[in-house]
DNA sequence: CCATAATGTAAACCCATTCT
DNA sequence: AGAATGGGTTTACATTATGG
């Protein structure tokens, strides 16, 4: 048995079927369905269950699994420790909604960072789902998932076991939209005042959503406009905000110096604001580095301010 | 003494086929 | 449909032999 192996029961376990698996691993069925018998045979108990529609794992299984998964990792741990100078270089890596507070922390805490040293540092802005497979799989050390608080229960049967996880934020949604647009002046909008308009959505809300159709029926977003457009460009996103007047987007909310670089205005709707999560997640045997308290720092620094300065609004209005 | 070449073996591979 | 087997071929790796 050798670390080879190991990755192919772990792979064989996502995959839930040794052929699938097989595929992802670029190699041939009949091979890994040997390789996976030869661990079980050193093991000495049986891995998976093999069913006409695939595999799934034994009691036992489920134990192996997790020590391959751990040994796997180390290893990862090990080469990437003896790859780099550990004094010398910043190792940073985030995965997160796009969402303007993030972006702006992550911005304060690069610039903090020591100038005398090497970065190795990776943001990205990614699907909830995308998310959490790459922060599992151990590409990315940190990320941030949002979801809708009705679907939380969702989120934490997605984030399994394997996942730490702690409450960043909960935020009402805001409605984005061009200081051109009529109703840039006011404090709150109503349902009715934005359905005539058109509403832009990232464009892998569809693909990406959380909770899969199948298992979910009952429309949990809130719909307001007819019209409706998938972008997941920002650039374009802006660009249409301001080219449609009316136009408008759900977005958390985003600090005001943003807002003025882009010319937007950010505003309650009434009553019927959707309530956000947004989860911060790593993997349990993972120890936050230093610079990942100090991105937190930044995060959650951001964070305040914009909780600050939504409540002085709402204490004096106008 | 180290580096390269030759050799033998185990493993990975592929395909056809059978089993559950 | 998907998993397992068998048999033949290729490839990778380790060991040993040879040469600078």
């Amino acid at each position: 048995m050798n670390l080879q192996h190991l990755k192919y029961i772990v792979e064989a376990a996502k995959a839930g079927s040794i052929s699938l698996a097989a595929e992802n691993l670029f190699m041939n069925q009949p091979n890994l369905s040997k390789a996976i018998r030869e661990v079980e045979a050193e093991v000495g108990t049986d891995i998976f269950r093999r069913t006409p529609r695939g595999i799934v794992p034994t009691e036992q299984g489920e134990a192996v699994i997790e020590y391959a998964r751990r040994i796997i990792r180390e290893v990862e741990e090990m080469k990437s420790f003896c790859r780099e100078d550990r004094r010398n270089k910043i190792s940073f890596s985030l995965r997160a909604p796009r969402s303007g507070y993030i972006s702006q922390a992550f911005a304060r805490f690069v610039v903090r960072l020591d100038k005398t040293k090497e970065l190795d540092i990776q943001f990205r802005e990614s699907s909830s789902l995308n998310t959490i497979k790459r922060v599992e799989e151990g590409g990315y050390n940190l990320g941030i998932v949002r979801c809708l608080k009705s679907q939380e229960r969702y989120l934490q049967q997605l984030l399994g076991r394997r996942l730490k996880r702690e409450l960043v934020w909960e935020f009402e949604g805001r409605v984005l939209i061009s200081r051109t647009n009529p109703l840039a002046s006011k404090d709150t909008v109503t349902a009715g005042e934005l359905e005539a308009g058109t509403e832009i959505l990232y464009g892998d809300l569809r693909a990406a959503s959380l909770a899969r159709e199948d298992r979910r029926p009952e429309e949990e977003r809130i719909v307001i406009s007819k019209r409706r457009v998938f972008v997941s460009e920002r650039g374009s996103q802006i660009d249409l905000l301001h080219q449609d007047p009316s136009s408008y987007m759900w977005f958390s909310p985003m600090p005001d110096d943003l807002l003025r670089r882009y010319g937007l205005v950010q505003i309650r709707c009434k009553a019927s604001s959707p309530v956000f999560r947004d989860v911060l997640i790593y993997r349990e045997d993972r120890k936050l580095s230093e610079a990942d308290r100090l991105f937190l720092e930044e995060l959650y620094r951001v964070r305040d301010d914009l909780d600050r300065r939504m409540r002085d609004r709402t204490r004096t209005p106008g």
